[in-house]
DNA sequence: GTGAACATGTAACAAGTTACATGATTGA
DNA sequence: TCAATCATGTAACTTGTTACATGTTCAC
């Protein structure tokens, strides 16, 4: 096996894998920023319907780049307001990030627990799952509002675009629950009735 | 703090959280089923938009249940066919998983690495993100067809609800993708030809 | 006879979560 | 003064992944 020679192994940074760290490198790749604010920007922010990263991934992932000198870091002193340490992304980093996006994408991880519940709905108490519907209906009408403020503001393509992309997946979530609630909430309790009924 | 006498204490069973062991035992409440079919289940069949779980996970978490009685297993030796292990829910694994889903669910967790690509289509080579879209559009409308197929045979509620989510969610991701792709597709290449132009 | 599907499992490892620990500033 | 927001970080722990290891049967 061929040993690349040094100048060319400079060109090929450690290739960041499809997590926190690559995460922070794409965000950064868009504009500086801490630790904090990439956790923001996943939590409530424009990437937060297709991203997640708490701040126990989110700094240490930043430390780490920093050392392999896939980002670089500023240290900024306010008065009045906290330090924070900014991050920007370097060459060699943003070359890391172009290895990662080369690879194709894996299948997209979705989890819901509310989706496995209401498959369950049968052993839920009356209230419950009434309840959490609403709560739902409420969360995505303010995802959906999030969004469309995002939209006006932005003039990136491809940020106009994961936007879009995520308000069209809310709103036919919202739409679907809205017109469709009734089907899980007829059988609530059914699964409870039949148990006890046995007993 | 009082503690709770023993006959009570044997109707409080451990409370699984949302995680691999409460999502077989939600599973095998629908019916018994092998490690090897809840994997299906949760691969490609009607729980594949909303939960996630390999191999890996699925058979330590059933050994682990049946060791804390929340499931039986009975060992099926059938001939013509690898021998399996199915698996029921035992009265207190029900109990469990009351006591599992009586808790509010979290958040959904979505990740999209191609989401994630398509933001920063800017970096990628020319061919890559229409090819990425063809492949995804493509794969939709076979996850929208096997939806529309578990839909004409499913008569269960809850069964039908969360399959009619997923294909609301799934046609409107094939929608809006194949709507405006040229939204990203008009900006490839971009961030590249920036930076060799700097060089 | 070869690859796909059926079938179960383990172990080393990677990864991220949760909770903790700390502290400043702003606005009610 | 009290809660919320800004701001960073650590460490123990939980969890799940990946790769390995093995073997059967079916259809082409």
């Amino acid at each position: 096996m061929a040993v690349a020679p040094d100048h060319l192994a400079a060109r090929a940074p450690e290739i960041a894998r499809m997590n926190v760290k690559t995460l922070c490198l794409g965000i950064l790749q868009l504009g500086s920023a801490s630790g904090y604010e990439i956790r923001k920007l996943t939590q409530d922010g424009p990437f937060s319907h297709f991203v997640d990263a708490s701040y126990g991934a989110i700094y240490p992932a930043l430390s780490a780049l920093e050392a392999e000198r896939l980002v670089s870091c500023r240290e900024e002193r306010r008065p009045g307001r906290p330090d924070r340490r900014v991050y920007s992304i370097t060459p060699l980093g943003h070359e890391a990030l172009l290895a990662a996006l080369a690879e194709s994408p894996r299948q997209d991880v979705i989890k819901s627990e509310f989706l496995f519940a209401l498959r369950l709905a049968e052993l839920a108490a009356p209230a419950h799952i009434s309840n959490e519907i609403d709560r739902r209906l409420a969360r995505l009408e303010d995802q959906i509002a999030q969004m469309e403020e995002a939209l006006e503001r932005k003039c990136e393509p491809t940020g106009r675009f994961v936007c879009g992309y995520g308000l069209a997946v809310y709103r036919a979530m919202h739409g679907y629950l809205a017109e469709n609630r009734h089907m899980v909430e007829a059988v609530v309790g059914n699964g409870l009735a039949a148990r006890d009924a046995a007993e």
